[in-house]
DNA sequence: TCAATGTCTAACCGATCGGTCAGTTCCGTG
DNA sequence: CACGGAACTGACCGATCGGTTAGACATTGA
């Protein structure tokens, strides 16, 4: 039984304000531009997400959902055992989730003040650290920082590529730069 | 003699803008903001700049300067020595402009309608190319794209750094990402 | 000193924004 | 079919935005 073509309308909705949203960012889009996406109107979304700052939530829930189950699994791990597990997690995320990873990213600094989110900069902090083998040398944040921004932003240049490839070439590139 | 501080507003506007614009985008930062952070009237900085276009515009033009005249030198080169001088070029790029490079990403879309940027483009990839030794295969132009998003990103990300510190990290973790 | 020029400003403008609301239409169920 | 609830909508709202303008103030050079 195919559902309705009414009760699709919210996940159009999302669908389209997550490409609005990573291609011009969360204030870069408004909601009636979505809604033109979408074909419907502006308060209709309204009926369906009650603020912008709903739909991004909404569309950022599942990464960090995932981002808070990897900082669990990374949190008893240590040097080496700890920088694989993380190049592994993080490069499996990014390739999921795509250009998801930066808006969240880009976003941080709002999201810093929202119940839900606010944690964010200290995962985003230890996830660095496992990348980095808890190394205290600056070469080694450095390299960090480089996957941390350059496996996100890569995932998010790279839409067409199929995930399979995508993850086989990131996975060497990644363990490179870190050693 | 120590210029006017009146006539020193039109440096702090270009501060204060992109430290905001850097920080939380250009659709992000207000003209208001950034007078209230110069210390000014939102009128005053459209005396100085006629538009919040011209502001970033200006706020880009050394880095889009320095990014053509890097164009330009790594025209002629090929395999590894277009690599390692694409290398050298973009690292020195990023630690010199650091946030201002992820600006440029980030407002790519919309500056690429202006005069004076629609060249962008076209250079980021050849750029891309440098960077992947003028390889085709999936893993060199992924590493191309890591290195691209990973080194600004980390620039940004990393301000306290000084510059040589930031540089000799950079330089064997690029290196690495991209053999 | 004075006129010309540079710099700054409060008040204003129209456009766009996120959001609200009363009313309409659609859908599923008894 | 009638009904209640879900989904949708046009018109509206106040706030904020980038930008404009006439006038005030500051600076400079003769």
């Amino acid at each position: 039984m195919t559902r309705p073509i009414r009760s699709r309308t919210r996940e159009a909705i999302l669908t389209a304000a997550a490409a609005r949203f990573t291609a011009v960012g969360f204030k870069g889009a408004s909601l009636q531009d979505i809604a033109a996406d979408v074909g419907c109107s502006k308060a209709t979304l309204l009926y369906h997400f009650a603020t912008k700052d709903a739909l991004l939530f909404e569309m950022l829930a599942p990464a960090l959902s995932a981002v808070e189950e990897m900082d669990r699994q990374l949190a008893g791990l240590d040097g080496r055992e700890a920088q694989e597990a993380a190049i592994e997690a993080f490069v499996d995320l990014a390739v999921r989730f795509r250009g998801h990873l930066t808006m969240l990213n880009a976003e941080l600094p709002s999201l810093l003040n929202q119940p839900g989110f606010n944690h964010l900069l200290p995962i985003s902090e230890r996830l660095a650290d496992a990348l980095a083998g808890r190394s205290d040398e600056v070469k080694a944040r450095v390299a960090a920082q480089v996957v941390l921004a350059g496996v996100s932003g890569a995932c998010a240049q790279l839409p067409d590529l199929p995930d399979d490839a995508l993850r086989a070439a990131l996975l060497p590139v990644t363990r490179a730069a870190l050693n």
